[in-house]
DNA sequence: TCCAAAAATGAGATCGATCTCATTGGTGAT
DNA sequence: ATCACCAATGAGATCGATCTCATTTTTGGA
């Protein structure tokens, strides 16, 4: 591949000159910059990245780690982010850590190593984390995504997940609701998981109901789904179930109406995340949207923002109450409705 | 940051030594490594992947173009290709080109730059890119996703399109389907489509059945729908739908249990692509699943393959035709059998 | 003990672009 | 005609690791 001195010697001047036809092609005369550009034509010229790299101190790419590509609330913001950093002239290294701590550890090492100008990370539990630790002694900028900013040091994007779960459950409970359950998928011990379930509590509380445990599912598999269904035949069966992710609420209400249940006749069913698919099911997902392409978008201009220097901290983003089929009032002989809809049991 | 040179004069020794200490290490006596690995630790050091690059003339990263990654077949792709690069020792510089030429173009140089040591792409059509006819004349090697081999002069992994196709529509035949449409999405100018669209054509007519028009809905919009509502509520309704991705089968699903039709009670539904989630939906969606986790590791190997020079084309890989329950025999009045199976055609 | 062979180390060049700091050339003012 | 100034260009150093090719040290055998 030709290099910048070769393209200089053929346009018969120095490589200095050459460069700057380039990068501050104001500084070279018109007929120089002619002369420069037909050599590097001629000699099928690229300017090579890497060097520029080397020189500059800096690489233009940001390094970003996922859990996950596998679910769509990932792949979603990353969609947003190479569009953003694309704009601004930045490329995106991209990995995955299924949330594996080793692994992790592993990536953010290689990604300092490729000298990346910053970092955007999504980890299990921001507070707990060992890599975040060892990360504050670093001088790479970063910046997390989804993990609520707390203790941590660091600035992150996100909504207020527990504002947003009690405000699922809540709505929820406006509807008239009263057993209402709360499903963890794998990751119950995410920071966000936590926060979730945080914010049921609290919506149960403050209406002077009866939070459940928590209902583990972990690999979203019929087995796992026994419990649950002998919960929902039970006496006082639960009218109403919030995912804590749209992906398992999705495979719930795949399962329970498979099982014979009906969603939301029997049991509601509200997600958390707001992935696209989720409006075109039918039923289509009652969710909590988070914006996921905004979240991409601001991660990127926060860390460039941090990366010139300024400390803008990013503001917690606006969730969405996205309303669906999936749920609906609960038609519970408990409840006294008149034109109650569909009144398949007892 | 510290450099090599410091920690070499930290450890008393040349900076070859240093060098050799963490690049071949058996060069280098116990004594000697274990000062150097002393000083690098005090200094805080970490090699600077980019300067190797640079002297190595290889960046150890594959650049991949996806289309986009709201959509999970390529975000599937795309996890599994992260994960098989990293065990090898590669990273990936992930962009997103919407098919939109210009970006493909611009994405392809700015990779170039960057000197990838080779590029995994997804385009709209292999045959008629202008972006592949000028990347032949370049020595990066360059691997097609999803795009048939065909005479881009690319290898290429994926499934054979035309042959899944057939077979789905086979499979709708066999179970007595004899109105059969097929439904595309964006993109019907793409490669894939029109041998989707093929095959499909074909496999009606072998049966001697008559292939329809595609049925086109860009947009998935409910506005689209109603042309195809139109052929569901005539005289000679079509009984199956094939839709030549999976979110555009699982939108047809959603809105036409919306719209009044039972799916698969009225009609149903076929998709395309295997997208993880439409195994949890009910109903599960039938279709045809390419592997895309095996095309993601495939193109990887492939692709290092022939960065080691071997001529390894990679094979066509297999399709599954995935039974769900979007699929079911039509229950249509000009149907007389009663234990007929797929003894339809001549 | 001494030499040859092998092992360990060092000096300097290299990858490609760009930055700094001269130096040259040209213009207008006096 | 001469000087001052600005625009244009060039020479050389630099970014950090690693490769090549000496040179030094060590080791083992005679």
């Amino acid at each position: 591949m030709a290099d910048l001195a070769s393209v200089a010697k053929r346009a018969g001047v120095s490589r200095a000159t050459a460069a700057r036809a380039f990068s501050s092609p104001e500084l070279v005369r018109d007929q120089t910059r002619e002369k420069v550009m037909a050599a590097a034509r001629e000699l099928r010229f690229r300017p090579n990245t890497v060097a520029r790299q080397l020189r500059a101190q800096a690489t233009r790419m940001i390094g970003v780690m996922v859990p996950s590509l596998d679910n769509p609330v990932f792949a979603e913001q990353l969609q947003a982010m190479e569009v953003a950093a694309r704009e601004r002239g930045y490329s995106l290294l991209v990995t995955t850590s299924e949330y594996d701590p080793a692994r992790e550890s592993d990536i953010v090492e290689s990604m300092l190593r490729q000298r990346v100008d910053g970092l955007v990370l999504t980890v299990a539990d921001a507070e707990q984390s060992p890599l975040l630790a060892s990360l504050r002694r670093e001088s790479t900028p970063c910046l997390l995504v989804y993990n609520p900013a707390g203790t941590s040091g660091f600035p992150s994007v996100g909504v207020d997940n527990r504002a947003a779960s009690e405000a699922a459950t809540r709505h929820l409970i406006d509807l008239g609701h009263t057993r209402i359950g709360m499903v963890a998928g794998p990751l119950l011990q995410s920071d966000r998981a936590r926060q979730r379930f945080e914010g049921y509590c609290q919506a149960m509380q403050s209406a002077r109901l009866t939070p459940c445990a928590l209902v583990e599912m972990p690999r979203h598999t019929r087995a796992e789904l026994a419990p649950l269904e002998g919960q929902l035949k039970s006496q006082q069966p639960l009218t109403a179930l919030i995912a804590t992710n749209d992906l398992l609420a999705i495979s719930l209400i795949g399962e329970l109406t498979r099982a014979g249940f009906k969603v939301p006749g029997d049991v509601s069913i509200m997600g958390f995340d707001g992935i696209a698919l989720g409006k075109c099911l039918y039923p289509s997902l009652c969710t909590i949207e988070q914006p996921r392409a905004e979240i991409g978008r601001e991660a990127v201009n926060a860390l460039l923002a941090l990366l010139e220097g300024e400390q803008h901290a990013p503001p917690l983003l606006a969730y969405t109450l996205r309303d669906g089929e999936s749920v609906a009032p609960p038609v519970s002989s408990s409840a006294p409705c008149p034109t109650q809809r569909g009144s398949h049991h007892a």
